[in-house]
DNA sequence: GTTGATTATCAGTGACGCTGACGATCAGCT
DNA sequence: AGCTGATCGTCAGCGTCACTGATAATCAAC
C-alpha cells in the first residue's frame, strides 16, 4: 500500500490513525527481515512466548497473542512443519497439547530477535535512544493497566 | 478476545506486541462507543479526513487511511446509504468522484468525535496528560519520519 | 457414573488486503 | 484529429484472519 504523504490534522490527531500506521510500518520491517529466515512475524510471537514459558497449552499461547484459538491450530501446524516446535501430549491433562521449542526452533528464535531488533530500529529512526524508551515505557504502562481490572 | 494478564518478558518487550495490543483496545473502545452513532471507526476515518480537505478523490481517501482503494468503494457505499457522504462527479475530471460531507454527516462527525475523545482517554487511563501527550508527540514523529523519504 | 466444563480441531461466514481486469476518461504526442 | 499510455472507479476472485458453532476426547465434581 502507498505511503501518504499529508496527514489532513483531524485524522493525524487521532490516536487510531497513529498507532496503526506505526504498526502497519513496523509489521513491514518484519516481514522484509524475517523472510530470510522463513518464518512470519505471527510465528516470532510464538517463538518468543514459547522461549518465555515453556510447557504452555495452545489456548494459553493464543490468548496472550491475541491469535483466535482456531487460528493457532494453522499457525503451530506450520512451525511443527518447520521443525521449530513440538506438540507433546500433557501426561497431566492429555486434553492439552504441550508446546516446546525445539533446538532448531531456539537456534531461528535467536537469529529472529536479531532480524526485529533491526526492524524496530528502522521503525524508530526518527528517534534517540531516550524516546525510544520513553515510547517503550508508554505503550508497557498502557497494557500494564489495562490488563489488570 | 480475552485480555492476556501475564505478558511473558521476551514477549513483551516487542514494539510490535505493544503496538498491536493499544491499538486493538483502543479500536474496541471505539466499537462500542460509536455504535451509537451507527458508524465503524473506519467509517469515522473517512468522514474526519473529508472534514479536513473537501473535494477529495476516492483513490486519496483510500491512500490517506491506509485502505485499500477497492475496498473504499463498498466504504463508501455504506456511508452513502446512510447519508453521511455524498459522491459528485468531478467537473474538472470525469474519471473522479468528488467526495463531500453532508450536513447529516457533519453532525455525525461532531458527536462521533466526542466518542473518538472518550476512547482514547479509557485507553490512556493510565497515563497523565503530560505522558499522553507525549505519547502522541513520539508517535506522530515516527509517521512524518517517515512519509519524507 | 452421569453431568458439565474444557481442549484441540474443523467447517463455515464475514471482513479486509491485494491482484487483475474492465470501461470511461484524461494527457501527451504526432 | 487520432493514438498511446496512464489514471479513476468498479468488480470478481484469492488468501488471511477473527469469529461462531459443532465435534470427539478428556477432565472434574457430584
Amino acid at each position: 500500500m502507498a505511503t501518504p504523504r499529508n496527514p489532513s490534522p483531524r485524522l493525524s490527531a487521532r490516536l487510531t490513525y497513529l498507532l496503526k500506521r506505526a504498526l502497519l510500518d513496523l509489521e513491514e520491517q518484519h516481514a522484509e527481515h524475517l523472510a530470510p529466515l522463513g518464518i512470519s512475524g505471527r510465528e516470532l510471537g510464538v517463538l518468543l512466548l514459547l522461549d518465555d514459558e515453556d510447557a504452555a497449552s495452545q489456548q494459553q499461547v493464543a490468548t496472550r497473542l491475541r491469535v483466535d484459538r482456531t487460528t493457532m491450530v494453522g499457525l503451530l501446524d506450520g512451525l511443527e512443519a518447520k521443525g521449530l516446535v513440538a506438540r507433546r501430549a500433557d501426561a497431566a491433562d492429555r486434553r492439552r497439547n504441550v508446546l516446546e521449542l525445539t533446538g532448531d526452533g531456539r537456534t531461528v528464535l535467536a537469529r529472529a530477535i536479531h532480524a526485529s531488533d533491526e526492524a524496530e530500529r528502522q521503525l524508530l529512526a526518527e528517534l534517540d535512544d531516550d524516546e525510544s524508551a520513553q515510547l517503550r515505557t508508554l505503550l508497557t504502562r498502557l497494557a500494564r493497566g489495562r490488563s489488570e481490572r
